[in-house]
DNA sequence: CATTTCACTTGACATGTATCAACTAATTAG
DNA sequence: CTAATTAGTTGATACATGTCAAGTGAAATG
């Protein structure tokens, strides 16, 4: 389960075998069933999570009691309510196991002690930040640029292995709009090939 | 004009006198006009660019010729094309001068001197990172969550200082709509009051 | 200062998307 | 396996936003 961690970080920065032995005992492993709930709005986000395997979806939800769909997260990759995580304010954020999960926790203190300990680890969260924002620019110019169809087409065609996963309602909301509308859209475009 | 770099850096970390000094000595500075461009497309982005005075817009053009803004950047923000600023890769946005302004340049390498050189620097920026973020999920939730009309009165008053500088198109641009769907709000909001 | 250019507005109409209700298919729980 | 619940689809209609064309107002340029 640490495997896929350490794959991932070696893939951006180096670090020795000794340095990678540290890193691992830094994270604990914990397992979420499907529909799990990881974090709940309202209470302080203490972890910040490697998803080892399984599938999450973090979402707020208005005050109408609609959610609207923030980030899915699969194996490889980082997920927490960010603003709770660093600074202790409530989160905003729900996160909610789409599959049974398991994923490796890592503190606040923890993180700290880590970048003090091993060198290149602040430089890998730093990219992660990087990639991170470099994602989200990305998705920004999907709604804004694209027609719904055509933001549907790209996510299906650039990221299939997430959307092929995620159930249609929450595709749907990661997209702004209506299920019924996905329905509709996902209809013609089968109806024209 | 460096003074107002170094406020913003002492707001999130600390930095002796003689740390300010060899900091600020990596930044050239430069005068934009008003329209002139920073950064085009399909060049590589050379700078990450701090602004001390003025305001500067980010954005795409895309295949119609549509122009759609990314970002704002007002005094005391920073703004580069991050993709290619960091992996050299050719730049996808634009970056113009909305007012004459005056900007603080950091190469590429001069930022991973300064990250050596310096203790808190890689720090700054990890945080500066991590600001972004946050900032990039609330716009996110500002199309996905609200018609453009409730996202229009949004953002004029959460900033107001940016928005009210900003020429109308762009806003319009920002917010995924037309000039003419944007000058519609407008006219609706003023009336109700 | 005059002229040109560009930003913004307005109107008529077309299109995209939302809403509500009903239905069908798939999944979950007993 | 069956019943109950949830996810997804479809239709009718309303509303939001886009498009195109024309006009007005403001700003840049010589």
């Amino acid at each position: 389960m640490h495997n896929s961690l350490i794959n991932a970080i070696r893939q951006r920065v180096n670090l020795t075998d000794e340095e990678a032995a540290t890193f691992e005992r830094f994270f604990i492993p914990r397992r979420y069933r499907k529909r799990q709930y990881v974090l709940n709005a309202g209470d302080k986000c203490q972890y910040l999570l490697f998803v080892a395997n399984g599938l999450l979806r973090s979402f707020t939800v208005s005050d109408d009691g609609d959610e609207h769909v923030m980030q899915f997260a699969m194996e490889g990759a980082w997920i927490t309510d960010m603003g709770s995580f660093l600074s202790g304010d409530d989160a905003i954020y729900n996160i909610e196991a789409l599959e049974d999960s398991e994923l490796l926790l890592l503190t606040r203190d923890g993180m700290e002690e880590l970048i003090e300990t091993i060198a290149n680890v602040e430089r890998y969260f730093r990219v992660l930040m990087q990639q991170s924002i470099m994602a989200l620019q990305k998705r920004i110019r999907l709604t804004q640029m694209y027609s719904a169809e055509e933001a549907y087409l790209q996510i299906m065609e650039l990221q299939p292995d997430v959307f092929n996963r995620a159930p249609l309602q929450h595709i749907a909301s990661y997209l702004g709009i209506t299920p019924e509308t996905l329905s509709r859209i996902r209809k013609q475009v089968s109806a024209r090939r």
